[in-house]
DNA sequence: AAGAAATTCAACCGCCACGAC
DNA sequence: AGTCGTGGCGGTTGAATTTCT
């Protein structure tokens, strides 16, 4: 019951995978191509059933995986696809290139646990972390702390009134961000924000928590894509999605037998990080000085490219967050 | 240094959806 | 319409590893 019949018909293994088994199934993937998985044992001789082959594949062979610590920019992209999403995790991972659904399922349960360990203490107080002598355990500390104060800021935030609401968003540019981030806002957003301040009184029906909601999914998106473009120094078909922390794969100079499919139309945003890096720069200083509003970029008043002769985020698809969030069927 | 406790994460389980027959 | 095979997903487990005492 439960397993599939290509589990049934012979003695199928179970457990951790040997080096021996991984190399096997990647020289058949690699020379084959994968279209049927409860045919891959066989071929490839293994005694391991399809299921756990494809498993095997999609969450640590497959060679776009990224591998290593979550960055911070990842974090808050999972929080705010979570928070819009819940625990699908499949969609949340199509959002960020190379990561699987099984890390980010993993990464997040264990935050679940660390959260409701210390469920009421979010710590901002850093003086406090500082007398650790363990560097890791400050990190950790801190990653915590860090994560607390989001998310109880984030209940507070919703839980204000719309008043309030603007006085957060625009004084509070902490929350959500870090100072190298932006907030981006659509037309609609934008005079939404401004009745907010210019009547805090006239109660408007803008739902400003899912508007800042969006606006932190844009901004995590961002920010994605702008490390990304950091990174994409190499000229490895494996560059996209790749950081420094990315640990070569057994199978590192391997070639894949076929396109990889990604949900994620972001993955053939070929730049030259560097140059785009000091446009980026450059046009953020420009958004800064001439909107006296460091944090916050109003989306449609750039409507050109973002970074010079390369959009950050195709211009053509730029009313965004129902492009982001159609990818959601549920909502 | 050693054992206990906590954490991480690869892998499995069970269910569902979908297409082929 | 019903059955079967398969891919895919989310929840869960437990071995391995790390941290704490």
């Amino acid at each position: 019951m439960g397993h599939h019949s290509c589990c049934n018909q012979q003695k199928v293994k179970r457990g951790l995978w040997s080096p021996e088994e991984d190399e096997k199934l990647i020289r058949f993937i690699t020379t084959h191509g994968y279209g049927c998985w409860s045919e891959v044992p066989e071929k490839a001789g293994l005694q391991r059933c399809g299921k756990s082959c494809r498993l095997r594949w999609i969450n640590y062979l497959r060679p776009d995986i990224r591998r290593g610590r979550f960055t911070p920019e990842e974090e808050k992209l999972i929080i705010s696809l979570h928070g819009a999403v819940g625990n699908r995790w499949a969609h949340i991972a199509s959002h960020l290139p190379g990561r699987t659904d099984n890390e980010i399922k993993n990464y997040w349960n264990s935050w679940i646990k660390k959260k409701l360990k210390k469920p009421s203490k979010p710590s901002t107080n850093t003086t406090s972390i500082i007398d650790h002598n363990s560097q890791q355990q400050q990190h950790q500390r801190l990653q915590l702390a860090n994560y607390n104060t989001i998310t109880s800021q984030q209940d507070i935030f919703f839980t204000q009134d719309i008043g309030t609401k603007s006085q957060v968003l625009l004084q509070d540019s902490t929350l959500f961000n870090s100072p190298n981030q932006l907030f981006f806002f659509d037309s609609g957003s934008l005079d939404s924000i401004t009745n907010i301040i210019n009547d805090a009184t006239n109660r408007s029906t803008t739902n400003s928590a899912s508007l800042f909601q969006e606006s932190s999914v844009l901004n995590s998106e961002f920010c994605w894509q702008v490390e990304q473009q950091q990174q994409q120094v190499q000229t490895s078909p494996y560059a996209i999605g790749m950081d420094s922390n990315y640990l070569p794969p057994l199978i590192e100079s391997m070639v894949p037998p076929m396109e990889i499919p990604s949900s994620n139309s972001n993955n053939n945003i070929m730049v030259d990080g560097q140059e785009n890096n000091n446009q980026l720069n450059e046009w953020s200083s420009q958004v800064e000085t001439q909107q006296c509003c460091p944090s916050y970029l109003f989306w449609d008043q750039e409507n050109g490219s973002i970074g010079g002769d390369h959009d950050i985020i195709d211009p053509s698809t730029s009313n965004n967050m129902g492009q982001i969030l159609s990818s959601f069927p549920s909502l």
